[in-house]
DNA sequence: GATCAAAGGATGACTTGTCATCTACTCAAC
DNA sequence: GTTGAGTAGATGACAAGTCATCCTTTGATC
């Protein structure tokens, strides 16, 4: 059973505000080196390597929904964006009359290529050469404890 | 020595990949939950609980900036919202002729005062109800890391 | 085959965050 | 007391993200 109280104790509040300033600085960081090294914002870049990751065909908007796990609004608007700077296209599906299909364009596929190596050198600097295999590990066990448990709360979805 | 490669292994892929989704998906219900039962955005009710740490004084707005670890101009731009909206003050420093005073006006307190219990309910009940003391500490530990490893990297400020 | 709820996606209005640039003031050196 | 560098903050333009709403197509039921 937790303790309920108005207020964090120190140890709660210690991790909480740690968390909330690297996260948030941490994002901060990605977008400026994906920015300044290869010319595409953070938003871009995770819709990009989605796509790659199906080299060789399509992806239904649902699919980088159920990937990025981003409200659909959100996807569908940086799809419009990116496709005003042709980094990718769509075109009606042929399964679903309802549906569209989102391809990489050339330039897309250039610009993931070029990126996808230097965002990972840049992470590992960033976090992986500072953490440790056992912290990984919790991070993980963390992250999708919380995961599930959000599902059930209100808010959700 | 840390092992390089061109790309994340399935352990570093798995905490990578949970802890930003993870972080992306608390931000957007503590936005709703903020939103819907306190009436502010969690932009707002972090400058509000920062202020509300000096209850009896304004703070300056380079004070903001230190506590928050936020952009300036973030900051700036999120207190021009605020004054639109009557939560929060601007007054001329006396100390200081380039300087502003942030001070809360009673909205603004009232508004913090309720939803600051309100709040940490909701994180709890988000967060902390599903996460070990052991991994806490884990998790304050390793922000703090990659925080101080972000001081020396490119694109920080 | 008409009806109708649900699914797939698009759009508009608005808030939030970033970068670049700007103004006013301070403080030190001369 | 001028000059000039640095500090404090503000502004504008734009990219991102959210909510509410809309349109079309699908698929089930009758």
């Amino acid at each position: 059973m937790v303790t309920k109280s108005d207020r964090l104790n120190d140890r709660e509040l210690r991790a909480w505000r740690g968390f909330l300033t690297m996260q948030d600085d941490v994002r901060r960081h990605m977008n400026r080196q994906l920015t300044s090294e290869a010319g595409i914002s953070l938003a871009e870049f995770s819709i990009l390597s989605a796509l790659r990751l199906q080299p060789d065909r399509p992806m239904r908007v649902f699919e980088l929904v159920d990937t990025l796990k981003w409200e659909k609004s959100r996807i569908i608007h940086q799809l419009s964006r990116m496709v005003r700077r042709g980094l990718v296209e769509r075109r009606a599906s042929e399964e679903d009359g309802r549906g569209t299909d989102i391809a990489l364009t050339a330039e897309g596929r250039g610009v993931i290529d070029k990126a996808l190596p230097l965002h990972i050198d840049h992470i590992r600097r960033l976090f992986f050469d500072v953490v440790t295999p056992r912290q990984l590990d919790m991070l993980a066990d963390l992250s999708e404890a919380v995961l599930e448990n959000l599902e059930g709360e209100p808010f959700d979805q």
